[in-house]
DNA sequence: CGGTATCCCCAACGATACTG
DNA sequence: CAGTATCGTTGGGGATACCG
């Protein structure tokens, strides 16, 4: 049996690599706390939340994370169109551990902050 | 008070932003791992062990966790060098909430490849 | 409204060579 | 052994304009 350390190692077949290059993107997470929040979001309301985001990096994350099977993407047929996004039961299967890791982040942000600065000098 | 929603998208003071730019980099997470199952490495060992990383990589990666304050190098003043690196206390709390993602990751990775697979098509 | 298309830039990353 | 220094590439990401 491997061990860990060789599952790890290869990049291409890792899945914890291939999940992290998802979800360590720079939008992919913060989309799917947002949705989380929301339950389900247009496209604009989105863009609205996040505030920050380009239309074009937005298109291309929500087009990621359905790739993945982690959003469902619902078009009305109507006109102006109207597309709505909301989570899968997979990405639900996610949410926990990502908000386990916004709480640690959330506890350890400061000393970290206080470490680079000491780092720094 | 914030909203979750408003912490997330401030990129620039976001905990969870900041951590994740960090352990979502290339290199970052692997070597907190392969440090978790050696207690202590020194630098070719990691090399090693990791195979494909570059030595230049590897030497950022390390200056930025230690930064961080999520791991401890030692230097040995002898000749030929030896520098020792091991996880800190920081890093330990760190461990079970990346081991959780890296759980759901390996039982969710060949439904997301296939989820990949069909979109393409 | 919900996107594409196009152009551009920079930082991340790799390869190679060198050093205390 | 444990790194720097230097150079070159590439693709992630932003700005802007356009479209069904």
């Amino acid at each position: 049996m491997k061990n860990n350390l060789e599952i790890y190692a290869d990049v291409d077949n890792c899945p914890i690599r291939n999940v992290l290059d998802r979800i360590g993107d720079k939008w992919s997470m913060l989309v799917l706390l947002v949705l989380n929040e929301s339950d389900v979001l247009r496209f604009n309301e989105i863009h609205k939340v996040i505030g920050s985001i380009s239309q074009k990096m937005l298109s291309t994350t929500l087009k990621n994370l359905e790739a993945d099977g982690l959003i469902e993407r619902e078009v009305y047929p109507v006109i102006p169109p109207k597309v709505e996004y909301r989570l899968t039961a997979r990405a639900e299967s996610l949410i926990p551990h990502l908000l386990s890791l916004a709480e640690w982040a959330k506890d350890n942000f400061i000393p970290i902050k206080q470490s680079r600065e000491r780092f720094g000098s």
